[in-house]
DNA sequence: TAGATTGTTAATCGATTAACAATC
DNA sequence: TAGATTGTTAATCGATTAACAATC
């Protein structure tokens, strides 16, 4: 299951793009195309959601749609925090600024004085102190570390204490915390090491590796 | 062997890191514990590098280590372009500057000519028509897109023009590109989505999801 | 030798793919 | 009806885990 739900929210996105336009049918095959994956796979996967295609018919756009949002989604807006406002942590209050109805980077953190009290891309920027307190004020529960490597195991430790259940991780630390906190790595430097390795090998299937659709 | 890579090139970092401590061996189980996996896998993972430990002494450190950069690196330094100079463009220059001994990316380029032209952390900008010029002068196999969605297609297509065989894009578009060339996705919205999913799940299984060492 | 670790083979597990009756 | 698509079951595939003789 676990490798689905990076599917799962492909379909979203690619569903909610055709509801824009006013689709309003959509067969496994195209959804299968768009997502470059099998129609009978996304036929198993949207079964999983919510058994709702017909023959002939294949699924509604709006009610596929509203299946998915009900699954992937909290019945609110969840709140998250950043840790670490250097170059990466910038990009990713950028690229996340208001563009998603459900998740929203509600505070960001450093340990820098210097980058905190101000607002970056509309977020609030704190002292890393502060963190169990906005945590816990608001019920924050997600978590993103973009701090060095060397720093990474101690905020994660830190995040745990103020309330945080599950992380995505930028640095190529490998995090040792209890295992009821969900961990997700992003780590470029080994994403790169592997585009190498894999350019290098001529006769490999060029299997596609997808990060959160995949591993 | 696609889930493998990742995991040995963790074993690297981790080598590269007790040899510069000195440390002259090391045991599958503590390596497994350090890259949070069995020494089973460990064991597994190392035969197909280069079968050299030995029983009661278990790893020699630099010897690994030499097999280790054998298997993963090109003989030489390679080169690698990235194409989009936003705040994500600017933390991978920054995050990777210099600290990588057989990766490097040699180039930036966009569109904007206002990004163009000076040097960030090192990396000269240049206009993305030079793409091809570049590529070709220098003899670039690997790209990095970080660029918006709606023009990542486009770009992609002018990098396999340009020669480029292997893509690391951080875009949530899905490429559709020929199959010989290797592309590696990094969404982050999606492991975003991901993380919220599972940290709601109490109940599940906490099996750790990483990007390139797994997926 | 005794004890711990190795490489290797067999068993298990999970996910993907193929096949097909049921449906519109 | 004929044709295409659905949900579902069975078969396949690949990776992980367990077991174990060989080795130091």
């Amino acid at each position: 299951m676990i490798r689905s739900i990076g599917r799962i929210c492909i379909y979203r996105r690619l569903l909610a793009e055709m509801d824009r336009r006013g689709q309003r049918q959509v067969y496994s095959h195209e959804l299968a195309r768009l997502a470059q994956t099998t129609p009978a796979q996304v036929r198993r996967d949207l079964m999983n959601v919510s058994g709702m295609g017909t023959p002939s018919k294949g699924y509604s756009v709006p009610d596929m749609l509203d299946s998915l949002d009900g699954y992937l989604d909290a019945g609110h807006c969840e709140p998250i925090v950043l840790v670490g406002i250097g170059y990466l942590g910038r990009a990713l209050l950028g690229h996340f600024a208001g563009r998603h109805p459900k998740l929203h980077i509600t505070a960001a953190f450093d340990i820098d004085s210097e980058k905190t009290g101000g607002m970056i891309h509309g977020c609030p920027c704190y002292h890393l102190q502060q963190l169990g307190e906005i945590t816990r004020d608001r019920n924050i529960h997600l978590g993103i570390i973009a701090v060095p490597a060397n720093t990474a195991q101690q905020v994660a430790e830190k995040m745990i204490e103020c309330g945080i259940r599950a992380i995505l991780n930028f640095s190529p630390e490998r995090l040792n915390l209890p295992a009821n906190i969900y961990v997700e790595d992003i780590d470029v430097t080994v994403a790169i090491e592997r585009m190498a390795f894999f350019a290098r090998q001529k006769n490999t299937q060029n299997k596609r590796n997808m990060n959160h659709a995949g591993s």
